[in-house]
Formats: structure tokens, sequence, C-alpha cells
DNA sequence: TTACAGAGGGAACTGAGTGCCATACGTTGG
DNA sequence: CCAACGTATGGCACTCAGTTCCCTCTGTAA
């Protein structure tokens, strides 16, 4: 099966779809999708027109815009509705929660976009990286998440000193160590497990801003403690480290 | 004396320049820039055209595109030259320094170019808010600040575990610091301080990866050592303001 | 004076994106 | 059976950003 066949992941549109109705032509939407991949697959993005793509799909060059606001939508076609998704799971996320672990867990929503189709996520991640036009397309895609999670963790924090600022640089922490996550996965062409590349970066931001401490020990009590010694001009990280290994040796 | 005549902090080219050839006609990137910020303000960014642009500057058409890539760079006529001046600044940078420090000094110079034209920087803060293309083409400017942070912190910290990692979610974590105090500073009309602004909003980031520690107490010697006590449950960025009030009481 | 180089001007072209209207089709109501 | 209507689509013409190619002008060196 070719790859963008599956490219998007809503509910009930792939293969999924009941047999007695497998002949229905499939949504525009989908055909539109599938002729753009493939010529820029075939010919790179710059050098396909949305004419070459209208005519391969066989619909009117006018539909194209009713369906993606730009050439480059072509490319990113899950990336809108996967920003609404995750805004509604913010949304109705449990406020008593640790709120980072609620925005890592956000992120994760992102991760299972691109993981549900690898094939698919490792060739227009090649091809995003041959075209500076669709990398900073999709960069204004990243910050809107980034925004989203910005803005939960500034509602959550929103009585904190900095509130506001801290959930600017761990919205941007959180997104850059996904991303590292990310990439490195689909460098390898797919191949490892994504949620475990991204999980261990996702864990570098967990242990320094999580609530729940470095060791994720959540269910101890408060009256508990722990006496750590640190030489006065070490780093900081490190400092981090010794006090997550000094909590781990319970 | 209008505020689009000093936008740009390029050495030798405004008012500084020498008297006596002070009537030699202004370098046609300047006279461009100048245009088209006056009409953008006038009338707004999309409802502007090159050929308005290049018809009050008085210049052919085929000029604009010689000195800009495109219409939106001459919104941002001064971001190449300041990312320019970031990598020298970077390459030349003392390898025995706090990595961090290092990218925090190099982020105040993007703010030194921002706080160089408060007018400027404020009017066109208020345009690019309007006009999401704008925001997007500044955005693909922040981010390859970003990946000069993250460069430079990769080389620095090569040897170190996830040292890459590191280095990518600090890059972020910087520049979500800086733009947020820069923003503070925008909002409020270029009137308050802008370095202090940006300081704070930095301080955050400095206390957590900086490798001076929390107080910056760099000079102490590596025989002192801080002992301290925290409930086991606790945030870890509350461990670290503990650490840092502890730090400081010597 | 010629030769040359480099800055600028200008016409014509490509292609993305938009506005407007015509057409086709399915549905509802008479 | 037909008319009215809403929706999906096609087609055309337009604007404007960005590019290509070529021209002119001007200053400089041989």
């Amino acid at each position: 099966m070719p790859i963008w066949a599956v490219r998007c992941y809503v509910p009930g549109m792939s293969e999924a779809r009941e047999v007695h109705e497998a002949q229905k032509k499939a949504p525009m939407r989908e055909v539109l999708a599938e002729a753009a991949f493939q010529l820029f697959m075939e010919r790179g993005f710059e050098r396909t027109t949305v004419d070459d793509i209208v005519a391969r799909a066989g619909v009117g060059r006018r539909s194209f815009f009713r369906y993606f606001p730009s050439k480059d939508d072509a490319v990113f076609p899950d990336h809108e509705s996967c920003l609404a998704d995750m805004t509604a799971f913010l949304d109705a996320a449990d406020d008593t929660r640790d709120a980072v672990d609620v925005v890592l867990e956000a992120a994760g929503i992102v991760l299972r976009m691109y993981a549900a189709n690898p094939e698919f996520s490792v060739q227009r991640y090649r091809l995003t990286r041959q075209v500076p036009g669709l990398r900073t397309y999709e960069l204004s895609f990243v910050r809107r998440y980034e925004r989203t999670f910005a803005g939960y963790l500034t509602r959550r924090w929103a009585d904190a000193e900095d509130g506001a600022l801290r959930a600017e640089v761990v919205a941007a922490a959180v997104v850059a160590a996904h991303n590292n996550g990310l990439r490195a996965w689909l460098r390898s062409g797919g191949e490892g497990d994504a949620e475990a590349s991204v999980d261990h970066a996702l864990g570098l931001v967990r242990r320094i801003w999580g609530e729940a401490g470095p060791a994720g020990a959540g269910g101890t009590s408060d009256d508990e403690v722990v006496v750590m010694v640190a030489p006065k001009g070490a780093p900081m990280w490190r400092v981090i480290q010794r006090v997550e290994s000094a909590l781990r040796e319970d």
C-alpha cells in the first residue's frame, strides 16, 4: 500500500472504513494531499506547481485552495487537526495533576501523529529539510504547539511568581526536547522506538521542571526530607543529578 | 528626526558619518527600508506593494529585490547582520568561560539591536503582531538565533552525556526567556529598562543551567560545601530556589 | 578613445493566491 | 413531476511577489 493512502489518522477515513462502502469516492482533501505528496517526491516541492497537483488529482485548480490555504499546507495536512486535538486535551485536563506532566502527555499527541505513519513522516522530514520554505512553515506550527503549552501552563501558574515567564520557558524546553527526540527517530529512518527516543529527551525536562521531583516520587510524604551536600561551585545541573540520585536511593 | 533614519546600527552609516560628505546619497538599501517602513505604517503591510515602495523611494522595482530577498526582509533589515555579529562573537568566545554565560551574553547582542532604536522596535513590534506572515518570518530569524546558540553549546558540551539534547533545550530556554523579557519591554512602549527586563527573565535560565550556580558564586573554592535539606516531594524549581538562598547566605 | 566592470532600470514572465460567477447535483417542498 | 434552494465544484480573470534577461549609465583603467 502506498504510504500516502494512510497519511491522515482522522477517525473513520482510512482502510478501517466499512467494506460495503469501500468504493465510495475518497474525500477530495485526501485525493489532493496524495497527489501533492507524490509529485513533491518525484519532482521536488518547488518544481511542482499547484496546476500539476490538480491535474494529477483530476480536479479544478480552484478546489485545491478550498481545502488547503496554501501549497505548503498540503505537506502538513494533519497538523491543524492535531493542534485542535491537543487544545481539546489541555482544556479537558485534570487541573490537580502535575502541570508539566500534563504538557508532556500533550506532547505525546504530536508524537503519535508522527509515529502513526513512520514512512510518510520520514519522507516528509527529508523533504522538509531540503526546502527552507517548508522548514519555516513547519516552524510556524511548532510555534503554535509551543504557544498552546505556554497558555496552559500560564493558566496553571497564574498565581505563581513569574508564572508566565516560567510557562514560556518550560513550553520552549518541552518543544525543544520533544523535537530533539523526534528528529533522532526520523533521522534513523523511523526504525527504532519513537516513544522511547522522545521519552528519554523529555525526561530531562521532567526532572527539572516537573513538580513530582527528579525521581517521580510523587506519592511520598511531605514530612520526609532529603539532605544533600554539594561543592559550592558545582554546576546546577550536576546538583540536580545529585539530588536525583539522593532521592532515588530510598 | 524620523525614526526610520536611524534604524540600522551598522557602523559608520548613520548621522555619525563625516560632515563633509553629508550630502552624499544615502545607500539605496537604507532609502528602500525607510520608504517601506513609512508605507507599512501608513497603509499596513499587506496593502503596500513593492511597486509602492520603489515609487516612494524613487528607484526601479528591480533594485528592491537586489537589496532585499523578499518584501518581508524590509521589515527586518538588521537581523541578518545581527546574526552575523552573534556568530562572530560565539566563534571568538573564550572557551574556558561558563558556556551558558557566553550564550546569555550573546543574547545581549540581539537585545542591544532592539534597544538601539526603541521607537522603531516598538512600532515594528506592533506591526508584526498584526501580520501573521511577518510573525512567521520573524520566527525564522528567532530560530536561526536558537540554532546558533545550540551549535555553540553542542560544541562546548560535545563530551557530556546528552550534550546535544541539553544544548538544544538550553538554547530554547534562553530564547524563550529573552523574548519574554523583550516582549514585556516592547509592550510597555519601550519606556522601561530593556536590559533589566531581559536580565530578570534570563536569570531564571541562568540559575538553573549556568555552571556558576544559583548565586553566581563562581569564585569560591571547590572545597566549600553547602548542605541543604528539602522535603522529598518538593518541586525541583523550589529545591533550586532553596539551594540558591542557601548559597547566598555566606 | 576604447574596454571593461558594476550599479541600476525595465520589460516580460512564472506561479501562488483571490474574487466572482457559472454549473451540476442532491434535497426539500409543493 | 417540478421548482426552489443549498452545497460542492469548475473556470476565468485578476493581483502581486519574485525571477530572468537584457539594456543603459557611469566611473575607471589601459
